[in-house]
DNA sequence: CTCACAATTATTCAAGCGTATAATTAATCC
DNA sequence: GGATTAATTATACGCTTGAATAATTGTGAG
């Protein structure tokens, strides 16, 4: 009634493929993996079942594309925040920091889906691998940040020492993002970065500012 | 042929109730959410899968009574290494953080227990409850060993200091905990007590020693 | 000793799952 | 503009799941 009816379009392979990716990560953000059925993936991408196949050879094939994508989105958006160039190694680090501390790399859906998959991870050795990957790619970037702010203050780390930063820093980063979107509501709006920046300051014994963001 | 026949023995009730919830632990630590299905359950606590009806009235009574285990469990094995009495606020906070970060409370099967039931948190308001008196439990624990602490050296936090402290120390070692159990592997025996106790020491300004331990 | 009752097993059921295959239909090519 | 082919739908299959009900069996009371 609406359009014209025409019983379906054909659209490109990429475009479809991502249609199911989407569909697969928002039902699991809602309802958790057991809502990711192939069946309501199918109903939530407008198209039928069958199709799910055509595209990737098993539900576990889509899974694995949707993680990859999850985790991919979530290390780019907090990355993305960070390569303004021209600006001090300081102002970078807090960026990353503040970026990786809030909406919408800090939400209730991201934490579920991660956690959806976290399950996966043990049985499957190309999820492991991308976790690792994740992980790895997260905390190098993190300790590059750290090691450029600490020589731009004159301070060398050593390797061990730059090693036990980029750890501790990425825990408190993990475990603040993590109650964050566990725990909707138990923070105030800008408390999960100012808790954030603080630690990674005192961790660190670099003089962290809130640069970014107005307060 | 081995001890007699018998089809089956009668067991106390508090007995059997908790031969099931372990067993639905074991499965969910080794084969994650999907692998604890009433039947493997069943079998794996010697009994047939209509038993478990009988003592639950459906399989989320089920898997509720395991959460509810499994984490009071988790914050016992950590508590339990603190009171000690007669020891310095000092010491007391060491070795929460220490136990926090080593076996048996860091474990590859404890963290896949966890993320699974992270999953149900969001649609169960029974879970929720549990899932948020854990974690406050466990953060207003580590503020009273922080309060502890601080007035031990003379130095005293206003209500918000401490707050802010409790969550950033907890977030580091929920970060930790995490990535240990997470990636086995990725870190050497000690080095995850180790970095937790250099971090918390950096962020609340107490100088902590690792006094338990041989090192 | 046996009787009654609860603990346990045995069997059944309907629903939902992932997968497989066959039937359509939209776009492309000459 | 009809034939061809791949994208998409439609239908069906076999299996597993959680739950329900019926049939047994161990055990304590009198």
């Amino acid at each position: 009634m609406a359009v014209k009816p025409g019983k379906f379009r054909r659209e490109p392979e990429e475009q479809r493929k991502m249609d199911l990716i989407r569909a697969t990560l928002s039902l699991i953000s809602e309802q958790g993996i057991h809502g990711a059925t192939v069946r309501a993936i199918a109903d939530r991408a407008n198209v039928t079942q069958g199709l799910i196949r055509h595209y990737f050879q098993t539900k576990e094939d889509l899974i694995g594309a949707a993680y990859e994508h999850h985790m991919k989105s979530m290390t780019e958006q907090t990355a993305s925040a960070v390569d303004a160039a021209g600006t001090t190694a300081k102002s970078r680090l807090c960026d990353f920091v503040v970026a990786s501390l809030k909406p919408p790399v800090v939400d209730a859906g991201s934490v579920t889906v991660w956690a959806s998959f976290l399950n996966k991870v043990r049985e499957d050795e190309r999820m492991r691998n991308m976790h690792e990957q994740t992980y790895y790619d997260f905390r190098d970037r993190l300790e590059r940040l750290i090691g450029d702010a600490l020589s731009e203050e004159g301070a060398s780390g050593d390797t061990a020492r730059l090693r036990y930063l980029a750890i501790a820093c990425n825990a408190v980063i993990d475990g603040l993002w993590l109650e964050g979107g566990a725990l909707p509501g138990a923070f105030a709006p800008d408390e999960l970065p100012t808790i954030g920046l603080r630690s990674v300051a005192a961790i660190t014994g670099i003089e962290l500012s809130q640069e970014k963001g107005r307060e």
